[in-house]
Parts: structure tokens; C-alpha cells; sequence
RNA sequence: GCUUUCGUAGUUCAAUGGAUAGAACGCGGGUUUGCGGUACCCGUGAUCUAGGUUCGAUUCCUAGCGAGAGCACCA
């Protein structure tokens, strides 16, 4: 925003003139209760300069009031700079807000490249996956949003142990295999059988042990025809199956890798930097990560196939062939990943400082139930992202039923459903610092009721009735509106100012959680505000209150977007 | 053992080193002829402990206690 931008600058410029001071001004949000917005650098820098903080806030108010006459500017002790704006300049604000104009004011645009929910073929889509893609997709979506270049990655495991596991499950094991045009869901429900299977045979039993390592080299070496046609088959029916949750969740990505891919380039890379970077030890070639403080990992295992470690390797230099412009290369894992990925990075960076320059790991907690217990895909016994996906959408449609019934075809009823569940899931993973542990009360992220992903859609929803029954003045609002009353400013006006500091804030600091708790405080002011204020019917005030409406309509929209959820306009 | 992340109402989460620590659920009490009550309003209640830095600490540092995760051929 203009204005922002505007202060921000005349605040530095005045530390720099006259303080020689260099300082990136930040603005940040007040407690409405004093002001709309405001600077406290004049605290910080007091000491520094020996001048009282009240004092340096009043030089600063003096300064800014000479260019700037939307906000009434006041210093208050102890050295608060406070911005309050001015009615007029709220009404002529909410236009931009209409037409969703307002973008972070975001200077150094980057090209970024976000991977994110990696899930393995053979293997049920877990909620692992169900939170890396739900934080990759609104941190891809906030990146745009900031105006910087973004490009969407997806690495799928289609090579490795789980593979022979799985596939020794299949040859091995008891199960009952689903007919060819059996839907795709129960093909890799059988197929996740099958791994679990294998992985329990592969404890259990030396021989099992034996043969799944034999099926893993023959998958290397693409030497046996029955498991080359399993391996194929598998393969696709979990792709297939991924692409149905993507776009249920509303993902689609520009880039597919997989590990059959990157683990040949792993491989060389790797060989190619022994002794310099790698070494053998017992067998395998390891990273020895001791020197740099971290730990040492096996890069190449003993029977010389490449491990995670040497695909990733491997990973790395193919995004940089596909994007060697990137700025940023961010991978998104669950948090037990943060050691390996510095260990991992610190390695190619030994290999090659340019390709590993861009990469960051961004990381989030472990999910755990009300029972405090991890939720593993190992064991079988598991709550599985799809098995969440299902048991949120079949609540939702019970709900939607109930009230739409037979208002609506069953196609409508089902997609207002799909998007309440999905904003269910999203937001209980969105709503809180993503970097720590999440708890995941099943009950509780499907409820309807309070903070919840439901609530932001229904307050949208909401104010998409009063658009649609208005539908006829809305033409006619941008003449009507100068001429007719507008309300005392209140605190729904001055809670839509914040959004781009907000949104700012969230881009830069990349926390999607920000636009959440946004979200939710903006819903409270619509309601709160909605049970005050008539609108439809309210005489002169009828203008300016739809304006109110549409402004708050379209950032809501904004944020329910940014988090990666579909605002559907009845529900 | 080493490394790492974290510790805020009864519970689940917020708060660039700044003003009276903000919500939701729960609990108690209210609101309806006005556009969707899956809503709104009022009340209730919290910064793990001990030091330190600072004009000022939930935030930074040190130690302790407690919890999660990682530490060699899985991903």
C-alpha cells in the first residue's frame, strides 16, 4: 500500500539525515485500542543516542506530518510513534479492498521453488503428506501472492526398500488382490497392505530379509519381468491415486521428481567426489558430518545402491538443470528431517556451493492424537490422510444434508462438502506456528463451532448472501457512494485496514499461521459487526455498508485462499 | 549419552524486546420479528523454576526440570 510504503520511507530517511542511523523501518500492527498502526524504533534507539525516546518519536510525528495527511500521527510516552487513520482515508481505502487490489508491498521479487508432499508410491498417503502439502501449498500460494515467482515441486518415492517390501508382500503375502476395475482407492489400499506386510516380514525373518534385498537389486537392475510389471503397475495406480487427493486438496504442481531419477545422478555425483568429500567406511560411503558439527550419514550403502541421502544429492543438481535461476529451493518435511537435511545440504555444499546456496529446509512439527502418540505408517494402525480426508467429508455432508435437503442436487451438496472438509483439515494445520508439534483432536477439527476452518467459510458464505440479494444496487454503488452517509469508523473498517501489514508480515516471515489468526479475528469483527449493522434495507446507509460488506467479503476470500481452502459462497 | 525443537488459562493455540498477554473449546449468564443463530454479547481463568542482560523480558543468554524428534547402511 501507498501510504505504508510512504511513511516507512519518510522514517528512514529522517534516522539516516539526521541520526545517521540505517534502519529498516517496520510498521507493525497496534492494539486498536490506541492506534491503527505503529513504529517504535524511537525506544530502540534512544540509548544508542543518548536522546530521550519521547523525544525522538516527536521529532519523527514533526517529520512525517509535514507529508502525510491520511493518518493523525502522535507521539506518546514512553516513545511510541501511533498512527490512527482518518476517517476519509477508510472509505476511499475500502475501494481497493472491493476489487482484491491490495498485495503486500514486497520490493525484492525471487523466483522460489517449493517441494512439498513427497509421498511414496506403494505406500498410503499418510497425514504426514496431509500437512506437508497443506503448509507447501499456502506458502506457495503467500509467495505469489507477494509477488514473487513460484514454482511447485512434488518428489515421489518410486524406488527403494518400501518398494521390495511392497512388492514382496504381493508375491508372499495372503492378501486378497483387488479386481482390475476395482476403484482406485482399494487398489493402493491392498498395496499399502502389502508393504506393511513386507516390512513386518522383513524384522520377522532372515529369509524374508534376504529376499526383499534381492527383489531391491533386481528393481535397480531392472532384470526380472514379474516385479519389473508389479513395480509398473503399483507405480501407477498410486500415481493416479496421488492425483485424486491433489485435487481434492486444491494442489497442482509444476514439477514431478522421481527418486528413480535422482538416484542415478545421487550415485554419480557421490562416486565422483570420494575421497574429497566422501569416504568408505565399513563398506559404505559416508558424509562425515563431525567436522561441521553434525553427524556422519551413509550416502551409498554396502550393497553400492544409493540411500535417501545420495537421491537427494541427486534432487538437488536436477533442480538446478530444470531451474538454475532459483533464489530459493525449499523443501518441506516433518521436523524428525531437520538434522539429516543439514548433514545432506552440507554435503552438496562441499561438492558444490552453488547448487546447494539456495536450498532451505522448512519443517514442521509432528502430528500426534489426543493420546500424545505418534502417527507412524509402519505399523499398520494408523489414522491415514485419506481415512481423514473421508471421515471429515462424511460429517460435512451429514451436515450440508441436513440443512440444504433437497434444495440442491447431490453434485452441488457434494462439493460444498468437499471444500468444508478440507477447510476442516487445512485450518487445524494451519492455524499455529507450523514449526511445532500439532494435536490432532479428530472431533474437535471437525467441529463447526469456534476456530475452525468451517467458521471462515460460513462467515463468507454469509456475507455472499447479502451480495447476491443486493445484487441490483451493486451496479450502482460507486456513484451512489460519495453522495449517501457512512458509519462512524468501527472496529470492522479498521481490523480490514491491517491486511496488508499482515499479509506483509506473513509473506516475509513465511508463516501461513499468520494469515489464520488474521482470518479468524476478521470473521469475530464481520460477525460482531453483521448482528449490529442492517444492511439491505438500511436507507442511505445502504451504500456505504455494502461497500463495508464486499471489502470484507473479498479479503476474507483472500485469506481462505492464501490458506489453500475454497470459499464457497453457500454452505 | 550427544544434538535439536519446544514449555503461556482446565484444554488447544496467538503475541518484530514495548502499552491492560489475545482467541477458541469448556464452565456461568444473556441476545431473535434484521439480510444464514454453524452467529453475537458479558463473565471466568495463564507466561515451568532459578539466575542474568535491559529503562522494559512470554520473547534474548545460562543452568535446572519436563515433553517431542534425530543420532550408519529405512524414507
Amino acid at each position: 500500500m501507498k501510504l505504508l510504503a510512504q511513511i516507512k520511507q519518510s522514517i528512514e530517511s529522517y534516522l539516516l539525515k539526521t541520526h545517521g542511523i540505517a534502519e529498516d523501518a517496520q510498521l507493525i500492527l497496534s492494539d486498536l485500542n490506541h492506534a491503527d498502526f505503529q513504529y517504535n524504533g524511537a525506544l530502540k534507539f534512544a540509548k544508542q543516542l543518548g536522546v530521550a525516546p519521547l523525544k525522538i518519536a516527536e521529532e519523527i510525528v514533526e517529520q512525517l506530518t509535514q507529508y502525510v495527511q491520511d493518518v493523525e500521527i502522535k507521539a506518546v510516552a514512553p516513545g511510541y510513534v501511533n498512527f490512527i487513520y482518518t476517517q476519509s482515508y477508510i472509505e476511499d481505502a475500502l475501494a481497493p479492498l472491493v476489487t482484491g487490489d491490495v498485495k503486500p508491498n514486497i520490493v525484492d521479487k525471487k523466483r522460489i521453488m517449493v517441494e512439498y508432499t513427497d509421498p511414496n508410491t506403494f505406500k498410503v498417503f499418510h497425514i504426514g503428506h496431509l500437512m506437508t502439502n497443506a503448509i507447501g501449498e499456502s506458502l506457495a500460494r503467500l509467495f505469489e501472492y507477494g509477488g514473487h515467482d513460484v514454482i511447485r515441486a512434488n518428489y515421489q518415492g518410486d524406488v527403494g526398500r518400501h518398494i521390495a517390501q511392497a512388492i514382496y508382500g504381493v508375491l508372499n503375502g495372503d492378501i486378497q488382490r483387488p479386481a482390475d476395475d476395482a476403484p482406485l482407492k482399494e487398489k493402493t489400499e491392498y498395496l499399502g497392505k502389502c508393504y506393511v506386510y513386507g516390512a513386518q516380514q522383513f524384522e520377522a525373518s532372515d529369509d524374508a530379509k534376504a529376499k526383499i534385498r534381492e527383489i531391491n537389486a533386481h528393481i535397480y537392475n531392472n532384470d526380472n519381468e514379474e516385479i519389473n510389471a508389479w513395480n509398473q503397475k503399483g507405480r501407477n495406480w498410486s500415481l493416479e491415486r496421488f492425483e485424486e487427493l491433489y485435487k481434492i486438496l486444491n494442489t497442482k504442481f509444476n514439477y514431478y521428481f522421481f527418486e528413480s531419477q535422482t538416484a542415478p545422478i545421487g550415485l554419480e555425483k557421490v562416486k565422483a567426489n570420494i575421497p574429497s568429500v566422501f569416504v568408505e567406511s565399513d563398506g559404505a560411503i559416508v558424509f562425515k558430518g563431525e567436522e561441521y558439527g553434525l553427524h556422519t550419514r551413509v550416502f551409498i550403502n554396502k550393497e553400492g545402491l544409493p540411500t535417501y541421502e545420495a537421491k537427494d544429492v541427486g534432487l538437488a543438481y536436477l533442480k538446478h538443470e530444470k531451474e538454475p535461476k532459483l533464489n530459493i529451493s525449499i523443501t518441506v518435511t516433518a521436523n524428525e528431517q531437520a538434522e539429516y537435511f543439514k548433514v545432506m545440504k552440507k554435503a552438496v555444499e562441499c561438492i558444490d556451493l552453488k547448487i546447494a546456496s539456495p536450498m532451505m529446509h522448512v519443517y514442521h512439527g509432528m502430528m500426534s492424537g489426543p493420546g500424545g502418540k505418534k502417527m507412524s505408517s509402519r505399523k499398520g494402525d494408523v489414522v491415514t490422510g485419506e481415512s481423514l480426508i473421508e471421515d471429515a467429508m462424511e460429517r460435512a455432508r451429514e451436515v450440508i444434508e441436513e440443512h440444504y435437503k433437497d434444495k440442491k442436487t447431490a453434485a452441488e451438496k457434494d462439493a460444498i462438502a468437499e471444500a468444508v472438509a478440507v477447510a476442516a483439515i487445512k485450518f487445524t494445520i494451519l492455524k499455529q506456528d507450523s514449526s511445532k508439534n500439532i494435536m490432532f483432536d479428530l472431533e474437535k477439527a471437525l467441529s463447526f463451532e469456534g476456530d475452525s476452518g468451517p467458521y471462515l467459510l460460513y462467515t463468507n458464505a454469509r456475507l455472499c448472501s447479502i451480495i447476491r440479494k443486493s445484487s441490483g444496487l451493486m451496479n450502482v454503488l460507486g456513484r451512489m457512494f460519495s453522495a449517501k452517509k457512512s458509519d462512524p469508523v468501527g472496529e470492522l473498517e479498521r481490523v480490514l485496514m491491517q491486511f496488508p501489514i499482515v499479509a506483509e508480515r506473513a509473506v516475509e516471515a513465511m508463516e501461513s499461521h499468520r494469515i489464520t489468526t488474521y482470518a479468524l479475528e476478521l470473521s469475530r469483527a464481520i460477525n460482531s459487526w453483521y448482528g449490529s449493522h442492517k444492511v439491505i434495507g438500511s436507507g442511505e446507509y445502504e451504500a456505504y455498508r455494502l461497500r463495508v460488506v464486499q471489502a470484507a467479503q473479498q479479503t476474507l476470500k483472500t485469506c481462505i485462499e492464501l490458506l489453500g481452502m475454497k470459499a464457497v459462497e453457500e454452505m
